[in-house]
DNA sequence: GGGTCTTTACCGAACGTTCTGTTTAGAGAA
DNA sequence: TTCTCTAAACAGAACGTTCGGTAAAGACCC
């Protein structure tokens, strides 16, 4: 059987770049295809479903990708040490700033696509608030706090590619381990 | 002379809504139309340089708007008050965080388009940071606060847009008038 | 006041381009 | 060969844009 040109993973994730730097509806096929070497008839092969089908790899690949970055948030240990792996895995993912974020490109998408996206947020927030109350913060507190951090490093990331300046994100995670493990 | 049929000042706010809720590029003709009351072909009266025409009267009146908001951070007095008024603009402004921000649907445009957003990100910080100073912050670090202040409520209306969620939002303008005015 | 004229606002129809999605034929490794 | 993948051409719809024409108001002369 002939070898694809590009595996799987390499090409969700350039998919996934496309769709986070421009918007769902922005990233037309010739994008997409310019971005992964692959044809669009190849893109049809690959994703019989079209851009809805790629969306959908995106978002399962990205949660994959989260639920590593968030995992020490659920482990046991020293919270603050959890709070600095975690924050290492923001950093990482979102290249200092420079990667831009799905959810905010599907936070302009349509109303049907856009709450695809709410699955990741929530797990994004769980992971902060449950490092929160392993430091010692109140339920109720830290489930607010974390959705707060959350849009700290969200509008850093938009100020990022609005900008270029990736102060505000650079700063966001470095704070982050202090914030997520002293109670109020 | 025939009157028009929508003044300018609620053609542009409809159109700016369009593009801040869908992004530049996915705010097509269609969509700007519907939202108007305009035909496609109207719109290039009153715009005849297109769609570009119709970003940078948006992006005009954003800054017009905006310089009103913002205002009381450069007027004299308390600086709390200042920040209460500010805070207060804010929440009007994204009708408690009802409506999308313009910045963020800016920031996945191209780059030529993108720039464009980067002085109402600088005078909104600028507002943040003057206050910050006026309550005794040092000059650097009121420069980063009031970025970061900027950044909280960006990342809020993104998650308000994405999950329906406002409480960020309305968590992030509630802190403001603390936030801007105490001293770390 | 009645009847043109001018000016401006608006719209229907069409332009060429680009979009998503399909079909068909060929290239390439097992 | 056989099977998988890719390239190229295609169709139909939507895109931004342009153009000719129509509707509505004030201006102006009679």
């Amino acid at each position: 059987m002939r070898p694809v040109s590009i595996e799987d993973t390499p090409l969700i994730d350039a998919l996934s770049r496309v769709i986070s730097r421009h918007g769902f509806e922005a990233a037309s096929l010739r994008l997409l295809s310019e971005a992964t070497g692959l044809k669009r008839a190849s893109l049809y092969h690959r994703f019989p479903g079209g851009k809805d089908e790629i969306l959908e790899a995106a978002l399962a690949r990205a949660a994959e990708r989260f639920s590593a970055m968030l995992a020490p948030a659920f482990a046991q240990g020293d919270p603050v040490e959890r709070a600095r792996q975690v924050a290492d895995g923001i950093d990482e993912y979102y290249q200092g700033g420079q990667e831009s974020c799905l959810i905010v490109a599907l936070s302009l998408a349509d109303e049907e696509h856009q709450k695809m996206a709410a699955p990741c947020l929530a797990a994004w927030a769980d992971a902060f608030r449950t490092v929160l109350v392993d430091a010692g913060e109140t339920p109720k507190v830290a489930a607010e706090r974390a959705q707060d951090l959350v849009a700290q490093i969200e509008g850093a990331l938009v100020i990022a590619s609005a900008s270029g300046d990736r102060g505000p994100f650079q700063r966001a995670v470095g704070r982050l381990p202090t914030e997520l493990t002293q109670a109020a």
